[in-house]
DNA sequence: ATCCCGAGGG
DNA sequence: CCCTCTGGAT
């Protein structure tokens, strides 16, 4: 895949998009939220847990914590009970708090919409910036996180785990405006279908495009 | 035992 | 590059 030309990787991946598309469609966030600062708690929440357990936790949450401020004088141990099925919960309740603080004093309660301030905001990483980007703010953005990268690995498309390097090989060959959907894309195919346990080859679109199916069946 | 929409620190 | 942080689901 490496040898490919920057033409054949955008067709390439054009097409995984395409057979993603064809049966998931345009997608929205999993992680239910009716704003920024909510999202951005949410996100937070996600990292080593799944959509629905956060879901499960965030109405009461964000309830309790209205605002950048409730969370920025919040009590730490407290917020890591309200917190703590999640996992990390001492982490993550140390991220919310500090990222709110410096939200609710240099940004006016207000989360930035840009990824330099994002990531400078403790806790908030370059996927959770790019999730917050991209479906809080339309700002186009592509998040690599464990799916994205067991798919993108398991397709053949790159061979490494470093986010970076794999969010850097997508922007550049596919077009900006499929970069939030093909992330949200193959995700949702990561949890239904290409489970990282026992990938669902069998039943899967991209079963001719992926080096794992050809290895397998071929 | 392994994995889940990670981030910070060494 | 490595390690740690954590509960819940399978």
């Amino acid at each position: 895949m490496k040898k490919l030309s920057k033409k054949k990787r955008h067709e390439f991946l054009d097409a995984i998009y395409d057979l993603l598309f064809s049966q998931y469609g345009k997608l929205s966030c999993s992680l239910d939220h009716s704003n920024p600062l909510e999202l951005m708690v949410a996100t937070i929440l996600s990292a080593q847990c799944t959509d629905a357990r956060v879901n499960k936790i965030t109405p009461a949450l964000f309830k309790k914590y209205p605002t950048a401020h409730d969370y920025a004088i919040a009590n730490q141990e407290e917020l890591e009970d309200d917190i703590r099925s999640a996992g990390f919960f001492r982490n993550k309740a140390k991220s919310i708090i500090g990222a709110c603080q410096v939200i609710d004093q240099s940004y006016g309660g207000e989360l930035p919409n840009n990824l330099t301030d994002l990531v400078k905001l403790p806790g908030i990483g370059r996927k959770t910036a790019n999730v917050i980007l991209g479906d809080a703010f339309d700002v186009p953005g592509f998040p690599v996180d464990t799916h994205v990268t067991r798919l993108l690995n398991l397709i053949g498309l790159v061979k490494t785990d470093n986010a970076v390097k794999i969010e850097q090989f997508v922007i550049e060959v596919v077009d900006e405006a499929r970069w939030v959907n093909f992330s949200h894309l193959l995700i949702n195919h990561g949890r239904l279908v290409c489970v990282a346990r026992k990938p669902k080859c069998e039943q899967c679109v991209l079963n001719k495009k992926c080096e794992l199916n050809l290895k397998n069946n071929c």
